[in-house]
DNA sequence: CGCGGACTTGAGTTTCTTCAAACACGGTGG
DNA sequence: CCACCGTGTTTGAAGAAACTCAAGTCCGCG
C-alpha cells in the first residue's frame, strides 16, 4: 500500500520532455523534436506535496497542468462547508484547461505528484503556431466534458451499490487485471473523497464495500486497495 | 400555460440570418454580414416536432444544432431501460457539440422548436479562414462543462428539497421576476423528465413540490408553472 | 507502547421508494 | 353539451434504504 508503484518512476528524467512518460497524450505531441526542445527549456516535472492545491477554487486559472505522476482531486466547497468532488484526476490528464475564469472548484493532489505547467499565454500563443495544439486542447476539453457526463450517470443511479460499483468499474479500466482475471484497484483517495464524489455519507459506502464483499461482488477489501471479482459486474453498456 | 408566448415568435422571420434571435450568441457572432450572407444560402431554421430527436444515442454526430426556440431534453437510457437527463438546452445553446462520435445520449424536443443546423464539415472549413469560430466553439464546450459540474453539484445534494430548489433556481436564471419579486417558471418538461434529471422518483418530486408549496418557499405550483416566492431562497454561493 | 486519524460497525430515525389508488385535465364521440 | 376515456400528476400507506450519532476497531507513527 505504501510506495505504490507507479508513483515518482520518472521523477528524475523529467526534465527531458521526450522522455516524458505521458507526452504522447498531451498537448506535446503536437509538436516535433526541434520544437519540443524549445519548449523543454522552459517546462519541467514540477513536484506537488501531498493535499497541496495547483487550482484554487475561486481563483482565476493562468496555467495548465498536465498531470505525469500521481493523482488529483477536484474539490468544490459549498457555502454551508460540504465538499463535492466533480472528479479525480490522473496521469496524462490535464488540470486547469478552462483559461482566465475564477476556478468553481480547487484540484489537491492525493499524493505525492508530478506535473508539468503551461501558462496559458504561452499556450496560445503556441497554438498560433500550431494549429494541432488547438485541436488537441478541444479533444482533451470533450474528454471532460464525457467524464463529466458520466459521473452525472453515475449519480443518478438510486441505490450506493450501483454506484459504488460503476466508480470501482471506471477506476478498474485503469489496472490491468491480474492471471485470475480478478482486477485489483489502488484507491489514491480517502473514504471521505469517494463518499464526496458519490454523493454518499462515508458510513454508507463503508457499509456498501462490507457488503460487496460479502456477495462477492468484490473478492477483497483492505484499506486502500480493492480487488474485483473475475467473473466481475457485467459491464452496463447503455441500450 | 398553453400558447406559451417566447415560442415560435420568429417562426416567419427566421430564414434571414441578419434577422436571427440568438445570432448574437452563435457561431455566426464570429462571421460578417458578407460571409453571413453566404451561410444563410444553406441554412434555414428547422422546424422539430415535440419529442423528435435531432441527434440520436449511439449515432454519429454529424451535425451541429443551435437553438433557436423551444427546448430540448438530453436522455441517456441505460442499459436496464432507465432514464437518465444529462441536461436541458434552450435557445442559443447548441445541440451536437462534439463531432463524429457515437452520441451518448439523444437530444429530442419538449415541444415544438426551432433549430439552425450546420454539418460539422461545414464548421471545420468554416474554421480554418476565421479562427474565430473555433474560439467560439471552444467556448461552448467550456460552457458545456460548466453546465455539467452544475448538475454533479445538484445530484451531490442529499435531499430531495434542495435538489429541486437549485434546480429552479438555475431556470430562474432564464426569467424575468414580476413586481412583487416573485418569478414565476414555467417548464416546458414533464415531471418525469425533471424526475430523471434530479435523480428522483416522479412522486417524490410531486410531493416535494407540495412541501415546498405548504412551507411558501414556493408560492405556486399549477401543472407546468411554479412561482419562486419573492424572498425566495439565498442563493448558494460557494464559499 | 500509546496516541491519533482513518475507517468500520451498531442502533435508531428520517427520507426516499414502491405499489396502488385517486385525481385533474383535455380531447373525443355520442 | 355532457359523459367518457386516456394521459399525466398527485396522494396514501407500507417498506426499504440511507442518514445521524455514537462507539468501537485498525493501523501507522512518534
Amino acid at each position: 500500500m505504501a510506495d505504490h508503484p507507479t508513483c515518482h518512476r520518472d521523477a528524475f528524467q523529467s526534465h527531458f520532455c521526450s522522455l516524458c512518460q505521458v507526452r504522447g497524450e498531451s498537448v506535446c505531441a503536437a509538436l516535433s523534436d526541434a520544437e519540443l526542445e524549445q519548449v523543454a527549456k522552459t517546462m519541467a516535472h514540477l513536484p506537488v506535496k501531498q493535499d497541496e492545491a495547483v487550482i484554487e477554487q475561486g481563483a482565476e486559472v493562468d496555467n495548465l497542468y498536465v498531470v505525469v505522476s500521481g493523482a488529483f482531486r477536484l474539490v468544490r466547497v459549498l457555502a454551508d462547508g460540504r465538499r463535492q468532488i466533480t472528479g479525480f484526476v490522473f496521469p496524462s490528464d490535464f488540470l486547469g484547461l478552462v483559461a482566465n475564469e475564477p476556478s468553481a472548484y480547487s484540484a489537491e493532489a492525493l499524493e505525492p505528484s508530478l506535473v508539468c505547467r503551461f501558462s496559458h499565454a504561452f499556450l496560445s500563443d503556441l497554438s498560433q503556431k500550431h494549429p494541432g495544439v488547438k485541436d488537441r486542447l478541444i479533444a482533451k476539453g470533450q474528454n471532460e466534458l464525457t467524464k463529466a457526463q458520466h459521473h452525472i450517470v453515475l449519480l443518478g443511479k438510486s441505490t450506493a451499490e450501483e454506484r459504488v460499483l460503476a466508480f470501482l468499474q471506471t477506476l478498474s479500466e485503469r489496472a490491468t487485471p491480474n492471471e485470475d482475471g480478478a482486477v485489483e484497484i489502488y484507491l489514491p483517495m480517502s473514504r471521505q473523497d469517494i463518499a464526496d464524489y458519490l454523493g454518499l455519507r462515508m458510513e454508507t459506502l463503508s457499509r456498501t464495500l462490507a457488503a460487496l464483499k460479502k456477495s462477492r461482488k468484490l473478492s477483497a477489501v483492505a484499506g486502500r486497495s480493492v480487488t474485483l471479482s473475475a467473473l466481475g459486474v457485467e459491464q452496463q453498456q447503455f441500450a
